[in-house]
DNA sequence: CTCATTAAATGAACATTGTTTCGTAAGTGA
DNA sequence: TCACTTACGAAACAATGTTCATTTAATGAG
């Protein structure tokens, strides 16, 4: 008889069904501003249904937070084939920044929600995040073989990198380019990249 | 008689205490970590009370993040008496950083919390905002005219070297460094800095 | 000095948050 | 059929920002 397996199945389809209603909602309003009653109107549950599902608020912001590394770290893998070293890496910074522009919410919560201190020692929470580092450095790694960052070192350099597309995005995030006007940030985004090519 | 004098200045001294209470208080614990009751008790004072001095929250918010900028403008200026453009820059820069380094919490209210609805459309909001931006464009064209920069924008410049230390700067604030070592990161970013001159 | 008036301060009360608990209804299997 | 497990909902809890009626203190005219 099945019907453990459906009992399961069943779980997981709730869990489904209350990350996604999460996600949706915070993608309208931002996390902090979600609440579990909003949840729970969603998928037409009350509230401490969502708690048979999920511990507290913040195992919800740990799985989205997981799931939106795994979209992020897809992207950055899509620009994989490029073959030229320097434009590869051109690439990849715009493909992260293109994440930010495209998934604020999500990118907020990766990189700029202050994370719950019940998750900062847990080791895989930053395992997607070093995948995509990995990557950075070996992009790196392959532009120096190629004649580029001749004096760089790789960590410095991968520092550097992404140290600049995190600022971009996250004072793009948080809303803090009032003083540039809206329309040239496009233009400006991708001259800051031509600009930081000189140095590599 | 002077009493009216002596009530207004009774009047700044309470908004002072609250206010330097809530500074107090939320460098230890973060400002969102932070609430009236904690700040009425240490002043000594019931929570309606500071409703006497205060709107709400959000306006202590606000004084403290023009607080922030004072200060974040003071130590950009102390950087203005280096005769060489090129260094002037990098500590500039420098003086970015250790400004997050020092005053963390501050940094993370002017540059990354999400500011209240209320005050976005605030116009000397960003007044300090763009004084250090003015600024930071002054040094930039100073240094075009010293021969560097030559095919870069001032614009593009600008909004780079921003990024740029605002990425390391909030990456810091908000703990994102963990696949870092802590006792490299100061050589990162010095080598960062250096990187980054080369595009110069 | 007295005392009505004004100002300042209080703390109980309210609405909203995340979370827990307990009663109940539905489903399960011998 | 019926004991038992499970899923769920409603109410209650503590903590938050905020408000308001009340109390306390200060003021200054007579």
């Amino acid at each position: 008889m099945g019907t453990k397996e459906r009992k399961a199945r069943q779980k997981t389809e709730m869990r489904d069904a209350i990350l996604s209603a999460a996600l949706k909602l915070f993608s309208d309003k931002g996390f902090e501003n979600v609440t579990m009653r909003n949840v729970a109107d969603e998928i037409e549950y009350s509230v401490g249904t969502i708690y048979l599902y999920f511990s507290d608020k913040d195992e919800i912001f740990y799985e989205l937070h997981k799931m939106g590394f795994d979209e992020f770290y897809k992207r950055q893998l899509a620009v994989q084939n490029i073959k030229d070293p320097l434009s590869r890496l051109t690439e990849h910074g715009l493909a992260y920044i293109q994440f930010a522009l495209d998934q604020p919410h999500y990118y907020d919560l990766m990189f700029i929600s202050r994370t719950p201190g019940k998750f900062i020692n847990q080791q895989d929470e930053w395992i997607s995040g070093t995948r995509t580092y990995d990557l950075l450095k070996l992009n790196i790694s392959q532009a120096k073989d190629a004649g580029y960052f001749k004096k760089t070192d790789v960590e410095v350099a991968a520092f550097s990198l992404w140290s600049f597309v995190h600022g971009i995005s996250s004072l793009f995030v948080r809303d803090r380019m009032k003083m540039i006007p809206a329309d040239s940030i496009g233009a400006l985004v991708s001259g800051a990249l031509k600009f930081l090519e000189k140095a590599y």
